[in-house]
DNA sequence: CATAAGCATGGCT
DNA sequence: TAGCCATGCTTAT
């Protein structure tokens, strides 16, 4: 479905990874779920973590659920961007001209052409050239790999001929910033259409960063937007001729250096990309040590100088945004794997450089193995990055290299290598007293420059915020940012739902059935390690773990674990789960804001509310229905822990304490009595944990079409006491005639008209509501004799041999007024849990099923356990009186009056079950029993017709 | 026997 | 699938 809503079928996540790299992720069909678990206004940078800061420019809300919008305070979490939607196809990004239909680019920047629309500003409609006045690149004459992500140009963009057409010159900054302009207000479309208002004016922030293609290669690029200082004036970088990593390069630093915007602490990105300013003196090629050591300079960065305390981030400092990039180009144009891209911030080289001329190249980076960082001495090199980079060795033993270390201290290992296979494989010797006058140890990293123009090179490290190897495995979102190193499992911590987002991302993309995206799920399985490791932090059984790997374990148990192979550390699929289910908790936090009317648009079939405003968030809160139809809200005070009743339309802050509590003035002080008695808390909690389990159970089955989620449902539910529902989901908005209701539901209750609605049904009447009743009625009048006969046959039985006192018990207990369920059956649980979750039905169903197949009984809600309505039960008559008034006030509420007369001579058992709290002016303790007895009534005859919490136990 | 050096293996990318 | 590389094994000292 592209039409006129063409511009906002262009929509593109795109997810920070693992150095540095953002990963997109479409809007269409497959994002659906993406989207759904990932739209959040939390920063998807785990160590950003921001929330409030976060500025709404517009967003999107897919009628699932969930919101999408980008982190302002980092800008490197995540964002929404305007996207094809073909992004699969080998042509993606070639649409129909909006204006004449005729085939144009439509501006993505994740496609195979994303370099050359940077270069060239977009593509023009190849017929009538309206949207925009640029050609594309000839596919012959791209670079090889250019955008592309197949293996071969894994870490680097690779010219086939060196020679491409594309050159330095052709970028033009002032379309990149118009693109960039374009792409934060409406997407790359949108920037397609406004060629026409080229101004110089429109210097969006920009920043340009390498991408992991689908594959995780580098294959693509991107834009973030960032809130960057402004750094000065653009650069742009002649040269004679450029291959396809010269033009990356190039295009990084011009992207890089039109980065402005507001003063941030993240901004020194900018300023951190080594570019190469000049290689036209290459007419000799060098040798190639020569050249590696040339191919790159820095720039004068005009960093604010910090303090050297050595390598590590000191979270005083400057918050920076570590971001690996492809280092400087080594001899025989090597393919480097991204993982040892350097990652060092211009902090970090600042203070290996000091104030001196020199420049620092990064070269590459190693997390250190445990034999790395064991007593044996010997630091496995990475072969590309050897032979890229230090001197070429003919000879096994290779030749001593004299290295600085952070501290100034000259070090000299023995750079070698042992033959392998026919391959070498190098090493450091030596480096044991390095290592450990540095205190590394396995997971830290050491990294390797080159300054310049002596060619020194010096080594610097970057310990791991614990004994865990992080690097290759780490996102690097998580790591990155105001927090890194020191804070960084305090930031993942306290950031589980932004973690989790990852998690859940996997699982969408691992049950994808796009390959593409399964495939960018098994890259971004490197996040299941620190996902895993932020698991060990949480929950015991990992934190052990950790601990022993990496404090207490022996040695070698220590060294197998740690390391950068992500499958160690993989979480398993009910981590995952639960991991999810605090994804899924965040979204909680998000409620469409209120008294906001959302646009529908459709994307690719999809409605997306469109909003204006941001969403509401909130503080998570519980809601609950009572049986008299109303809802209540229950929000905890982050002072004392209280659980206060609110309305359901109470939107709280993030932080809310009983002082704030305006619609309670007798619970408004912390020192106010609870409303709930522990027990019934503990119930609430345990119904509202169970909920969310499920959610997320329902959540892993195939999603049906145009069936809302359970997050819509909560939504609405959030939203219900505003306006009665979003008016853009008409079919969510009445979700609440009982508790297991969901769209379609067609039970007594939901069949019912609303309350005071609607024809006296006669006796005779034959309409749906009245079949229903009837119908099964029948079967449980029948249910109920097969079940009492049954019943006092056993308890004939059951007197003849020995009277069991735990039948009095239960009686007795019942007659006092307690509950006997007041422990959450699964019964009372599913209740509640699935009041609002649009899958609950997935599961009701085959219950249904069977039950409908073995006594027809086809009410709405069913006892799971027998047990449980065998003893209530016998507390049914004793709790009738108590519950018959409001029963009957209730049911008249509902419109089931006539149904009742009608019925209720002969319509001897049920019980009204509802698992919510209740108050309805009484005390707490008092008004949660007597509903909960209140809804047990029905044992006795004179009983009461179908409301919507209708059980019936014929017994 | 302990340690170092060199080589080989196999998991993993 | 090739090849990298973490690490174990063997040999030398």
């Amino acid at each position: 479905m592209v039409s006129e809503n063409r511009q906002h079928s262009l929509k593109l996540l795109t997810v920070e990874g693992r150095n540095g790299s953002l990963f997109f992720f479409f809007f269409g069909k497959v994002c659906e779920e993406l989207i759904r678990r990932m739209a959040s206004r939390i920063c998807m940078n785990g160590a950003c973590g921001a929330t409030s800061s976060i500025e709404w420019r517009k967003g999107w809300r897919l009628r699932s659920g969930g919101f999408a919008n980008l982190c302002d305070k980092c800008g490197s979490a995540y964002e929404q961007l305007v996207f094809c939607d073909a992004f699969h196809s080998k042509e993606s990004g070639w649409r129909e001209c909006n204006s004449c239909g005729k085939l144009l680019h439509c501006g993505c920047i994740a496609s195979k052409y994303a370099l050359e629309l940077l270069d060239n500003g977009g593509v023009e409609c190849t017929n009538c050239a309206r949207s925009s006045g640029i050609s594309s690149i000839p596919t012959d004459e791209r670079p090889y790999g250019f955008g592309t992500s197949t293996a071969d140009n894994v870490g680097e963009l690779r010219s086939t001929s060196g020679d491409s057409k594309i050159d330095g010159d052709s970028i033009d900054k002032r379309r990149l910033m118009q693109f960039g302009k374009c792409m934060e207000a409406n997407g790359p479309s949108s920037f397609l259409q406004s060629q026409k208002d080229d101004t110089n004016e429109s210097l969006g922030p920009i920043k340009r960063e390498q991408v992991m293609t689908p594959r995780g290669e580098l294959g693509s690029t991107s834009f973030s937007n960032l809130n960057h200082a402004s750094l000065g004036p653009p650069q742009i970088i002649k040269r004679d001729s450029m291959g396809a990593n010269d033009i990356y390069n190039s295009l990084s630093q011009t992207c890089l250096n039109i980065v402005l915007g507001a003063p941030s602490a993240s901004t020194t990105l900018a300023l951190s990309a080594p570019s190469v300013v000049d290689r036209r003196d290459q007419s000799k090629p060098p040798s190639s040590f020569q050249q590696a050591q040339r191919s790159r300079q820095l720039l004068p960065k005009p960093l604010k100088m910090v303090p050297s305390t050595g390598l590590e981030t000191n979270k005083d400092m400057l918050p920076q945004i570590r971001v690996a990039r492809p280092p400087a180009e080594g001899r025989g144009r090597n393919q480097l794997l991204p993982r040892y891209w350097p990652r060092i911030t211009d902090q970090e080289l600042q203070q290996i450089s000091g104030d001196s001329n020199s420049t620092i190249v990064p070269l590459f980076e190693k997390v250190l193995s445990a034999s790395d960082a064991g007593r044996i001495g010997r630091l496995v090199l990475p072969k590309a990055c050897a032979e890229a980079y230090f001197p070429p060795i003919s000879q096994p033993e290779g030749l001593p290299l004299k290295i600085q270390d952070a501290k100034g201290k000259d070090w000299v290992f023995q750079f070698r290598f042992w033959p392998n296979n026919n391959s070498r494989m190098y090493v450091l010797e030596g480096v044991t007293p390095c290592i450990q006058s540095m205190q590394l140890q396995a997971g830290d990293t050491v990294t390797f420059s080159r300054i310049d123009p002596e060619g020194k090179l010096v080594m610097g490290f970057r310990k791991a915020s614990n004994s865990i190897t992080l690097q290759d495995t780490q996102i690097s979102a998580l790591a990155n940012g105001p927090h890194a190193n020191e804070t960084f499992f305090s930031g993942v911590i306290e950031n589980l739902p932004i973690i989790s987002g990852y998690s859940g991302l996997l699982q969408s993309l691992k049950g994808s059935t796009d390959p593409h995206l399964s495939a960018m799920s098994d890259h971004l399985s490197s996040a299941d390690v620190d996902i895993g490791w932020h698991k060990g932090e949480k929950h015991g059984s990992r934190t052990n773990e950790s601990l022993q790997l990496s404090t207490l374990g022996p040695e070698k148990k220590r060294t197998r674990n740690i390391g950068s192979k992500s499958k160690r550390l993989l979480i398993d699929s009910e981590d995952a789960l639960e991991l999810k289910l605090t994804w899924e908790e965040a979204q909680d936090l998000l409620r469409p804001p209120p008294s906001v009317r959302a646009s529908i648009v459709m994307v690719e079939d999809q409605e997306f509310e469109e909003y204006e405003e941001p969403p509401v968030f909130g503080k998570r809160t519980i809601f609950t229905a009572r049986s008299s139809g109303g809802q209540d809200q229950w929000a905890q005070c982050d002072s004392c822990s209280t659980w206060r009743r609110l309305p359901v339309d109470a939107l709280l802050p993030p932080k809310w304490t009983c002082a704030e509590n305006s619609w309670d003035p007798s619970r408004n002080s912390c020192s106010a009595p609870n409303e709930m008695s522990p027990k019934e808390l503990d119930n609430l909690l345990r119904l509202n944990m169970d909920f969310k389990k499920r959610r997320i159970m329902a959540s892993h089955k195939p999603p049906r079409e145009h069936e809302p989620s359970g997050l819509d449902a909560l939504a609405t539910a959030a939203v219900l006491g505003d306006n009665g529902g979003d008016p853009g989901t008409p079919s969510v908005a009445t979700t609440t005639r009982h508790p297991r209701h969901r769209p379609g539901c067609t039970c007594i209750v939901c069949i019912q008209p609303p309350s005071g609605k609607g024809p006296k049904h006669q006796p005779s009447c034959t309409c749906n509501v009245c079949m229903t009743v009837k119908r099964r009625f029948k079967t449980l009048m029948m249910r109920k004799k097969k079940r009492q006969s049954e019943r006092e046959a056993e308890i004939a039985q059951k007197k003849l041999q020995r009277w069991g006192p735990k039948d009095e018990v239960e009686v007795d207990s019942a007659s006092g007024g307690v509950p006997l369920h007041l422990e959450p059956s699964d019964n009372e649980a599913r209740q509640t849990t699935e009041s609002e979750s649009g899958d609950g039905q997935n599961r009701v169903v085959p219950e249904k099923t069977a039950e409908s197949s073995k006594s027809q009984i086809d009410l709405n809600c069913h006892p799971d356990r027998e047990d449980d309505l065998q003893s209530m039960r016998m507390s049914m008559m004793s709790l009738l009186q108590v519950a018959s008034l409001p029963l009957e006030k209730y049911l008249k509420q509902n419109g089931l009056t006539s149904l009742i007369c009608e019925q209720q001579a002969s319509l001897s058992s049920h019980a009204v079950l509802h698992t919510t709290v209740e108050s309805e002016g009484q005390l707490p303790d008092e008004s949660y029993f007597a509903s909960t007895g209140q809804e047990q009534e029905g044992e006795g005859d004179e009983g009461f017709c179908a409301s919507d919490q209708v059980i019936t136990d014929p017994v």
